[in-house]
This record gives C-alpha cells, structure tokens and sequence, in this order.
DNA sequence: AGCTGTAATGTTATATTATAACACTTTAAA
DNA sequence: TTTAAAGTGTTATAATATAACATTACAGCT
C-alpha cells in the first residue's frame, strides 16, 4: 500500500466507496475464477454500507430486511460462510477485537491487516502494514518466531471524535 | 520492557515462573490496596499454569476440579470477574483473536499487550512495545488518530514447532 | 436433453463465550 | 454493632460461532 486511505474519517461519497469496492470484487472473483455469487454479494455489500466494523448477526439482520416477508429468515451459517468466502479472498477483513467484519479497501494485494478503531463512532480505517511489519518482523526474528499472520488492532480516537468536547455533537457525523 | 521473556519458547522450570508471578502479583495489589482475593488468586494461578493462553471455560473447568465434590460448581461470572480485576490490574492480558487469557510477565508497569502465539503449541511470549508501538504511532500520528490502546497479536511457528518436521514429535513437547 | 459430481446453500441443532440482574456474604470502617 | 461497600453466589440469558446433514444449483460430460 503507498498511501493510507482515511475516508472513513473524512465525509466523502459514500456510494462511490461501495460502488468501487463492488467493481473490485466482481473483477477479482472473476480473476481468481471463484464466484461472487448473491448471497456473497449482498453480505459483501451490506459489509461495505459504511467504514464501521459490523457484527455477523447485524449483518444477519440487514439480510432478513431484504428478503421477502413470507420467506423463511436466513440463518448463521449462510452470513458465516460468506464471511469465510470474503476472507478467504481477501475481501473483508475480520476484527478480532470487535467480534465483527470490515470491507478491505485494498483487496487486490495480500496482506495483513491493521487498524485504527475509533472508539466512539466505531469508523475504522486499514493502515498500511509497512514499518509496522518491520518492526514485528525484528522483534520476531530476535526469539526466532516464524510470523505467519498479524493482527494489529489500534484503539482510539479518530480526528472528529477528538473534536467534540463532552458531548456536544459539533464535528462530522456520518453513518460512513 | 527491556528485553524479550522468552521462556515460554524454551524448557524451563515453570514453577519458578509461578511462584515469581504469584509473589509480584501479591506485592503489587498490596502496594496498590486492591484485594486478591481467594478465588483471584486462583484464578490467576491456574491462568499461570503454562504460557498459553487459557479460556475463561477451561479456567472454570480447573476451579471445579479444586473444588469440594458437594459445593456447588463455580459459575461464569465468577471466573470473568476475578478475570476483569486481574485484567484491569494489569496481571494479565486477554488474547482477543482467541478468546484467551493470559498472565503478564511484567506487570509492574502499565504497557501495551503484543504477543507472538504459536499456533501449533499455543506459546505465547509477550514482546516489548517499543519499535513497533513507535511504528503505530508514527501511522497513526498521519491520520491524527489519537491512540488509547494497541492490541498486537502475530500468529506464527515458535522456534520448538518450526524444527519439528511434518508430523515427527522430535522438538521438545512441554506444556508450559 | 439427461446424467453426474461438486460447490453452494438451506436447515436444525447446539457449542462457545460473555454478561445482566439480583441475592447473599464478608469486611473494614465509623 | 451497625452499616456501607466490595466481593461472591446464583439464575438466567445474550451474543457469537459452528457441526452435521439435507437440499439445490450448476458445470461438464454423453
């Protein structure tokens, strides 16, 4: 990654996002010859409605409105394996911390994933792994480790949280 | 922290590492004027059993088996509070991405909490915070994001389970 | 078109992790 | 010795996740 993609800190369109990330998939799904298939896609999607972090059972939730009302409601195995899917393929990522899921805004390329969780509107951005890996990598190397994946979780406060004072809603609030 | 602990990636005489834990947890509630209690204090131990991370239900499932065949078996909350007190008094950690708990091998100042976890033996050895807080930082300080807490947990091989071949028990096998 | 095997999804049930809410007990201070 | 706070017991349930098996969709073959 060259560059850290802070939208979700900032107002933005957020269609553009959704739609971009969409367009992404679909290629990438192509190119690895897997299927988005619709359920995949409306997980996918539901995911990407903002840059929170959300719950397989909140995710469970938006798939029930979609359907039809006579329709027997979807259950947790169907949203989990398209979680698995997603992951699988670099798609979302999963936040350990939070119990809950986040688009990848930099699919195409493996890598691992760190954060920075905001914890008052839960917006939550991926930061390039760079020097943050390097210095895992040295601490690894000092006890001989073999690192095989990193989850880098930072919890904070993002720069609109930091703004408002004791509770007076002044800066930017966005679902986003 | 100085310099790495280790131990959980080598043969060592784990009693020593125990009693040490439990002695410097004594002292520091004491300095602090918070209590350990009977059941924190063996909650804490159990947790220190070995250097892996153990779950809240195989620490309730080792207080039963201490426990009088006729009393009643302890229940959950009991074990996630003695669990928050030790948390909050820094003794020890949790490991979000597996639901575990940890003991602290330095508990006597505030730090952040990163671990190398091995995922074939479930050793876990905390690393100093130092170069790759300061890398967090650096990343964070560009989106101003304000950090409250890191959570860093990299999954890997310890060094025993690398130099075991595929399915050979040659390296050493120890349960702490 | 009609088979056939694999992948995907549906369905039911349950496992695992964690907490809410209220009752009781212990402790240390007034 | 009351009494308030902290700690623990107890019951119930919430929240997260998966096992196991049934059914359906689909791609490749004949």
């Amino acid at each position: 990654m060259t560059t850290t993609d802070t939208r979700a800190f900032h107002q933005h369109d957020h269609g553009h996002c959704i739609d971009e990330a969409l367009a992404t998939a679909r290629q990438l799904c192509a190119d690895n010859a897997v299927k988005l298939t619709p359920v995949r896609e409306q997980v996918f999607t539901i995911v990407w409605q903002s840059h929170k972090p959300l719950g397989a059972y909140a995710i469970l939730e938006q798939l029930a409105q979609g359907q039809a009302p006579r329709q027997r409601r979807i259950a947790p195995p169907t949203v989990y394996r398209a979680l698995e899917f997603l992951q699988s393929n670099g798609l979302v990522h999963r936040i350990a911390s939070l119990n809950a899921y986040i688009g990848c805004c930099t699919p195409a390329r493996a890598h691992q994933s760190h954060f920075l969780i905001c914890r008052q509107c839960d917006s939550t951005v991926e930061i390039p792994a760079g020097a943050i890996s390097q210095a895992i990598a040295q601490a690894a190397k000092q006890t001989h480790f073999h690192i095989e994946g990193e989850c880098v979780e930072v919890i904070g406060l993002c720069p609109n949280c930091q703004n408002q004072g004791q509770g007076s809603q002044l800066g930017v609030s966005s679902d986003e």
